[in-house]
DNA sequence: AACTGTGAAGTTTTTCACAGCC
DNA sequence: GGCTGTGAAAAACTTCACAGTT
């Protein structure tokens, strides 16, 4: 995907590693201390060979004949996914689904704050939601630049997310996450990730006999 | 993934429909009738062989010289994906992200109906949501089956999940979106789709150096 | 001239299977 | 006995490159 250092690791093993780190997240919270890659297989319905190798991309985490213990390498998929310390994200576009988005607590907990959120209607601009008062979209390129925000989540109507990126973009932002339904084009060195649940339902339909 | 007479075709391959889908319909929006295979995959950042190679598992769907009549395509694709008829989808949990999906306008568009609304909280039943007033779980089991509704979105917290999902299989359910950022275990024949923008973040900041 | 559809080649990803360790 | 880490083998996936069509 991008090019800084990492050239040797597959990104689809990088797109693993944030669901390793949620089941164990998840058996921490159950009580359990040590597992194994056969028993995060099982539950995650991945090949056991499959998680030893991808784990050992980055060192060897577990103990022949014993397994991983949870908090240990929970400590160490947190360092490789760069998620040690928290990231401020600036949220764009504050209807239904950016007012969710704002109030949802899983954020906080998993690596994550938002920290300014815009809207480019006059009416919601000086609302607050959570803690933090709704700006306009001409203050953002400041916003993101004195606080040094690298992330950002879009939750503009479609029509408007391109151009969004675009500002975005131009602000310094380094990776977009992408509510609206549409592809986005962005220069090299920016990511983009998409949450598009239609996706996901028409995946399974293709599936479903009749 | 399943086995249901699709045997032959990779879950991969599934999976990149629906991102063509959207792309010609932004295409058909566009006012554009006619794509190929090179300027789709500019779009998505695909390569054009992968494009020809994907279509090429269900029919000639393009005319060589030409590229690939957009209407036709979409017709073609929605076909596939099983989505020419809409589908009806029961949506449980009624909170900050249950109402967000609920008012969300993206899904009628795109094959898809939310058809009852459901909470365990006695607080919420009764109220409405859009056209529709919440039920209580006691009535999901009957008003699955009545409707012969076969998908379900999940927006509960993390902790109900897998006993809502439970229900849900047993009520008849073959195909769960889940918005908790859990793993859920179903039987076999029963698909689940993920939500979790924090697995996107996640993957994004790994590439980010500091 | 431009584009599709597709075998064949090339690359990546997954699984196997086992040595080494607890 | 049970488990990890890992080369080697197998499988899956992507790209190449071109014959065939409009």
């Amino acid at each position: 995907m991008a090019s800084n250092g990492h050239e040797s690791i597959p990104d689809i093993v990088i797109g693993r590693l944030p669901i390793y780190l949620r089941a164990l997240n998840r058996l921490a919270e159950e009580g359990q201390e040590i597992t194994s890659s056969h028993e995060l297989g099982q539950r995650l319905g991945i090949s056991s060979a499959q998680i030893r190798k991808d784990l050992s991309h980055f060192g060897g985490f577990g103990k022949q004949g014993t397994g991983y213990q949870i908090g240990y390498l929970q400590e160490k998929l947190r360092k490789v996914l760069n998620i040690e310390q928290e990231w401020e994200v600036a949220l764009v576009g504050i209807g239904d689904l950016g007012k969710a988005i704002a109030h949802y607590r899983g954020f906080g907990d998993r690596g994550f704050h938002i920290a300014c959120l815009f809207d480019s209607d006059p009416d919601k601009v000086g609302q607050t939601v959570g803690d933090f008062t709704i700006q306009p979209l001409s203050d953002l390129p400041a916003a993101i630049e004195s606080k040094n925000i690298r992330l950002a989540m879009v939750a503009v109507p479609a029509p408007y997310a391109q151009e969004v990126t675009d500002l975005l973009v131009k602000a310094g932002i380094k990776g977009i996450l992408n509510y609206a339904p549409i592809n986005l084009s962005v220069p090299a060195g920016v990511q983009v990730q998409y949450i598009d649940p239609v996706v996901g339902l028409q995946r399974m339909t293709f599936y479903l006999n009749d």
